[in-house]
RNA sequence: GGACGAUUAGCUCAGUUGGUUAGAGCACUUCUCUUACAAAGAAGGGGUCACUGGUUCGAGUCCAGUAUCGUCCACCA
């Protein structure tokens, strides 16, 4: 095709799902499709899987962004690249949704009965997973489409039940009573770090549990203080030193205490009162504090949050009536010792945002301390810790990137504790636990009713911690356990495990990234990733987290379908860096889309110049321009560059280096050039091999225009799975010698020096430097009459001489090229010119004084590197000639 | 209370082991319909690198402290 029945405007809509389809059909995202030798490295990255929740957002794109670019650098690379993808059941978040969608339709999930509330939510599940897919093919991810996984499969199942039945084995994971995080609303525990702290004012009260007793306690909950059967003071706070180890008893509400006085060094003496009242069901300090000095533990609040039975008159009230009413109680009996209102940090559940309610439970739990012959005799916690301090078994240690987040992850890890499992919601992966009265059986009873199932599901975290490797067995009996261990016996699992790069947001390290660690190197002995890729989270143009409440949300399909896939994932990752949150506006993916049209014009130019078949021309050294070596030795470079940049993960750097090259190098420069400079063979070959190689170099990043360029140059195969650009591919032309040898540069020289020439007879200005100078031979007359239009030429010109003699006005730009200074011709106004002068003297002064001090101090030229010091003096030497210049001048004028 | 980050042009941000007189994009000013591209091109203005010290021949870069903003963790009875 040539460049006249292309487009000027580049459509992504008419291209995008074409070339998606092109690609899937090719097979090539399934990396046993891939043509490669045996021993090819493998690479492989598994998708985050997004929550069946709804659909995708920014942040999901973003993510996706630089997965794509780091697996299609790498299957151009020549590895053997798979990156599997998959969605998240998010157990609570899904059933939370649907429950909320139950209840504007008049329904409830306990109106519909478990069977049938599942059936709706894997329903919800499935639209969901749909849309989410859908969209992720939008972005251009190359993902291996026929090993998709979801993380409450059959497949993913198996291998969930197995781990839970090895670690049961091993004694780390156990049925326990423990204060847990209670959602009242969700009725449900929630893990620690699924609680969120915010700020509300309450009101604090101050009182005694009765006339005689001898401290009055502070609290922002006094229905808990029924269940109190201790006052807690700090062992140095002399007020109350003689009370401890005390007991007395009382009747508080109507209610029987027994409150014994202990000591505790977590107690603040300047909070209150100094003592604070000890309600062990309802707190998770309060909890600690019993079992440290044997307590007594009554439980108040039941699982409604209500409170229980046994309390008289508050029996079957709300945590909250039961606080008025206590409050009530407490002023009519005149113990009520001072109201007063403070900010309280309170927990809340971070899916629904209800209060929640501290309550003793049975509940399943990892130990995280405990020993195990299967980490070497090291607990999980010292395993993870190890794992990315220093490595564990014969791996390397696991980097994070940025490194700095591996402080928040071992700060993180020593402080854990043992891992609440359960959680009663229906949604999930059902605990794989039967009983029958007091026995308890691992091994599946479905099929007898004298057991029951445990109600129970397993925390969402449990099954997508296992997610590197249980994404790696294709079918179920690829899920063993021998000899104790888990297996996953399949060849992905052998070529892809560890994974290369675990690519997410930092959001999630404790979620996920420190889950997975824990749970793969309990399961399969090894680590789940050698990289960790952090990025930050995309905010809007204000930097707020994009929120559907706050109506800032930029929809990632209305942005493709307004300015194209390519252009937003531009604008999601060049000017980001690691772990950084990142802005994101309108007017940012607009302007990407502007220079991906750019690139499309290049190659309609450059399609247009060199027609058909001409690359196939060999090319002789010798008759390369100044130019061609110039541009030559710049692709070289960028090639260098960019190979080295994603290794590194410097997406941003890569984009950026591309977007200068191609656009100032090549467009604004090169092809400039070529339009003065006589069509060689030469010419033509290295403009389709640059133009090739940018293409290669840029499809990781904007897959499909460079994919749609591609295919217009009518190549045999894809981009998708060309090769990546190597410098070997120019090593046959060496372009170093340029400067001196070419004989284009002679004829630069000349131009020099009928330049200096001119300035001496003062003809010129000596300051200003020039961008161009045109030679225009026969054309002189023609070309002075049009002067104006020449200076705006795309030629970088704007001040000019023109010259009759001389050959092409293309000399001018291997002048430039060449750095060399031209100077202007002109009529000038001299008192404009006396000051400007002027100016630019004092600034040359100051600059000289500057590299004067530096070059006299003895420490400099003793310290600093040879190089630096002759590069300064060269400075110095230059800058002094160009003072004396000048002055000549000022003098003249 | 603990940890981490940010502070560079009007705005959004780069600046990789310390080394020219600190960069880009957008915005702004001026010019140009020009045979790849007006979703364009050319030229230009604009910065005490938050502040105070220190290390160094040399600091936006390293160290210490201060201020402001932000994030996370823990606690808040």
């Amino acid at each position: 095709m040539t460049a006249k029945e292309l487009p000027k405007i580049y459509d992504p809509k008419k291209v995008e799902d074409k070339i998606y389809k092109i690609w899937e059909e090719s097979g090539f995202f399934n990396p046993d499709n891939l043509d490669l030798p045996e021993n090819s490295p493998s690479y492989s990255i598994v998708l985050p899987p997004p929550n069946v929740t709804g659909t995708l957002h920014m942040g999901h794109a973003a993510m996706m962004v630089y997965q794509d670019i780091l697996i299609r650098y790498k299957r151009m690379s020549g590895f053997r690249t798979l990156w599997i993808p998959g969605t998240d059941h998010a157990a609570i978040a899904t059933q939370t949704k649907v429950e909320k969608i139950l209840k504007e339709k008049g329904a409830s999930r306990h109106s519909l009965g478990r069977e049938k509330f599942l059936a709706e939510v894997n329903k919800f599940a499935q639209d969901s997973h749909d849309t989410i897919k859908n969209q992720t093919k939008k972005m251009g991810s190359s993902c291996d489409w026929s090993r998709e996984a979801f993380t409450l499969d059959e497949i993913r199942n198996k291998a969930v039940n197995s781990v839970f039945k090895l670690m049961h084995e091993d004694e780390l994971i156990y049925r326990g009573e423990r204060v847990i995080n209670w959602c009242p609303r969700c009725h449900s525990t929630l893990a620690d770090d699924e609680v969120e702290h915010k700020n509300r004012e309450t009101q604090l009260f101050t009182f005694r549990y009765w006339k005689d007793f001898p401290i009055p306690i502070s609290t922002t909950r006094p229905e808990t203080k029924l269940g109190d059967t201790a006052v807690a003071v700090n062992p140095k706070d002399e007020r109350y030193k003689e009370f401890i180890g005390q007991e007395f008893l009382g009747n508080f509400c109507g209610i029987d205490l027994k409150i014994k006085i202990i000591a505790d060094r977590n107690v603040e003496m300047d909070f209150g009162t100094g003592a604070l009242g000890v309600t062990p069901a309802h707190s998770m300090i309060d909890w600690k504090m019993a079992k440290d000095n044997d307590l007594n533990i009554i439980k108040v609040i039941d699982e409604d949050g209500k409170i229980k039975e046994g309390f008289g008159e508050f029996a079957g009230l709300t945590a909250f009536e039961a606080r008025k009413l206590v409050v009530e109680k407490i002023k009519q009996n005149s113990l009520l010792e001072k109201e007063e209102n403070i900010q309280n940090a309170i927990s809340v559940c971070y899916r629904c945002g209800t209060s929640i309610e501290p309550l003793p439970s049975l509940q399943w739990f990892i130990d995280v301390n405990k020993k195990t012959e299967k980490l070497n005799n090291k607990s999980i916690k010292e395993t993870c810790l190890e794992a990315v301090e220093k490595g564990v078994f014969d791996r390397e240690k696991i980097n994070i990137i940025p490194q700095r987040f591996e402080k928040n992850y071992f700060q993180w890890m020593n402080n854990l504790e043992d891992w609440c499992i359960s959680r009663q919601i229906w949604y999930g992966h059902r605990i794989p636990v039967w009983y029958k009265g007091e026995e308890i059986s691992l091994e599946d009873k479905s099929n007898d009713a004298s057991w029951e199932r445990d109600s129970d599901t397993l925390d969402t975290w449990f099954s997508s911690g296992m997610w590197t490797f249980s994404t790696l067995a294709q079918s179920l009996d690829e899920i063993k356990i021998e000899n104790g261990k888990l297996v996953i016996d399949s060849n992905d699992f052998k070529s892809f495990h560890p994974t290369s790069v675990l690519e997410t947001g930092y959001d999630i390290l404790f979620f996920w990234v420190a889950r997975m660690i824990i749970m793969t190197t309990y399961a399969i002995n090894d680590i789940p990733f050698q990289d960790v890729y952090l990025h930050g989270l995309v905010l809007d143009e204000n930097g707020k987290k994009m929120s559907k409440s706050l109506g800032n949300v930029l929809d990632p399909l209305d942005m493709i379908e307004k300015f194209g896939t390519d252009a937003v994932r531009l604008s999601l990752f060049i000017g980001s860096t690691p772990g950084n949150d990142t802005r994101i506006n309108e007017e940012k993916i607009e302007n990407y889309r502007n220079f991906v049209n750019k690139l499309w014009n290049i190659s309609r130019f450059v399609t247009s110049k060199i027609g058909d078949g001409a690359t196939e021309a060999k090319i002789e050294e010798k008759n390369l321009t100044f130019a061609d070596k110039w541009i030559i030795d710049k692709i070289k470079n960028l090639i260098t560059e960019v190979t080295l940049d994603l290794e590194k993960y410097n997406f941003s750097l890569a984009g950026e280096k591309l977007q200068e090259f191609t656009k100032n190098d090549f467009a604004d420069w090169y092809l400039e050039v070529a339009k003065f400079e006589t069509n060689t063979a030469e010419k033509n070959i290295i403009l389709g091999k640059i133009l090739e190689d940018i293409l290669k170099l840029w499809h990781p990043f904007i897959p499909f225009i460079t994919e749609e360029i591609w295919s217009n140059l009518s190549k045999e195969k894809l981009l998708l799975i060309e090769n990546w650009p190597a410098l070997e591919n120019w090593n046959e032309i060496t372009a170093k010698d340029y400067d001196s040898k070419d004989n284009v540069f002679e004829k630069t020289q000349t131009i020099i020096t009928a330049i200096r020439n001119l300035r001496a007879e003062n003809k010129i200005e000596p300051t200003k430097k020039l961008k161009t100078i045109i030679y225009a031979g026969d054309d002189f007359e023609k070309i002075k009459n049009e002067e104006i239009l020449i200076k705006n030429l795309r030629t970088g010109v704007s001040e000019l001489i023109i010259e009759k003699s001389g050959e092409k006005p293309a000399e001018a730009l291997y002048a430039i090229a060449s750095g060399v200074e031209i100077y202007l011709i002109n009529e000038i106004d001299k008192d404009a010119e006396r000051k400007r002068i002027s100016a630019e003297l004092e600034n040359l002064k100051k600059y000289t004084a500057n590299l004067n001090q530096r070059l006299s101090n003895k420490e400099f030229t003793k310290k600093a590197p040879a190089q630096i010091v002759a590069q300064e003096k060269e400075r110095l030497a230059k800058a002094q000639s160009d003072i004396l210049e000048m002055e000549k001048y000022l003098e003249k004028l």
